[in-house]
DNA sequence: CATCCGTGGAG
DNA sequence: TCTCCAAGGAT
């Protein structure tokens, strides 16, 4: 096994225009690793960097928040989208103190194991913060091998078995190569091979582009189409959850019904919200987030 | 495996 | 305005 045939130009690349994030400076805890990995979860970096200086400021360690209510994580989560996420990451917490020591482990399959962590934050975790050997396939990833290697303009809609083993075979066999090629690629798909307007004038491997060397073809097949959004139970969480998260003190039915006008669809709502433990109903009547 | 799950910014 | 997309995961 030799290291792939990107791998030194991306790698220089990576070099001189990494950005400077704070969870990639080496004294970014394993924890704050992971908290910023769960946060940049379908959410661009720019709005997760204030989120993750509240955050770790506030509970630097797993066992601060662990202490805590999890409705106070869905408080802070703020507007960052997709709030299951502020309760899975305040499970995490509970479970990397109360079974692993308050550390966070660092094998792939028991970082699996935890709530919220998929394939990839797994691969992520155990890559960026302890230096392992592991694919990492995210949607920079798929993009850039998409073209490069498959030479189309975008990966399949749904992750591969063929994406992944192709992320496999580009592995480099050193592992702390194998770790800084990943955030490399990562990095050159989210500043250089983007999804809308690829700079191909400063891509290291242009040259071995499939993608463009075949004159850039543009993405066969249906149009890639997005869920709308308005009018839909999401949006109505939304506007529930916020009130909720915009006051100290629990709040009346009346309050969340006016956010709403459609009583069926907000019921539905609410009711979501209450199932998936972001939303307690109270004896009295009144709702709050979870304590 | 397809669908659901938020939010905001860029083009 | 409207569409697309942003370090995915759970079911």
């Amino acid at each position: 096994m030799s290291d792939n045939p990107y791998s030194t130009a991306v790698l220089a690349w990576y070099e001189t225009n990494a950005r400077d994030l704070p969870w990639r400076r080496p004294e970014a805890s394993a924890w704050s690793i992971l908290v910023s990995e769960i946060m940049l979860q379908q959410t661009p970096v720019v709005r997760v960097l204030p989120a993750w200086r509240a955050w770790m400021e506030r509970w630097p360690t797993p066992a601060d928040l662990a202490r805590e209510p999890s409705g106070e994580a869905v408080r802070m989560w703020n507007r960052l989208g997709y709030p299951r996420r502020a309760l899975r990451l305040h499970a995490c917490a509970v479970a990397v103190t109360e079974e692993y020591g308050g550390r966070v482990p660092d094998d792939h399959a028991t970082l699996l194991s935890l709530p919220g962590i998929g394939a990839y934050t797994a691969a992520a975790v155990a890559s960026f913060a302890f230096g392992q050997r592991h694919a990492i396939l995210d949607t920079n990833v798929r993009r850039v091998l998409a073209r490069a290697e498959t030479g189309i303009q975008y990966p399949p809609k749904t992750q591969t078995k063929a994406e992944t083993a192709l992320a496999e075979s580009l592995l480099p066999p050193t592992p702390s190569v194998a770790a800084r090629w990943g955030v490399a690629v990562m990095e050159l798909g989210a500043l250089v091979c983007t999804a809308r307007a690829p700079a191909c004038a400063d891509c290291p491997i242009a040259g071995q582009c499939a993608w463009r060397l075949a004159g850039k073809p543009a993405h066969e097949g249906p149009p890639r189409r997005g869920q709308t959004y308005a009018g839909t139970d999401r949006q109505v969480r939304g506007k529930l959850l916020a009130v909720l998260r915009d006051s100290v003190h629990p709040v009346s039915k009346d309050a969340l019904d006016v956010v709403w006008d459609d009583g069926v669809q907000r019921e539905r709502a609410l009711d979501a919200l209450v199932s998936d433990g972001l939303v307690d109903p109270l004896d009295d009547g009144r709702y709050a987030l979870p304590g």
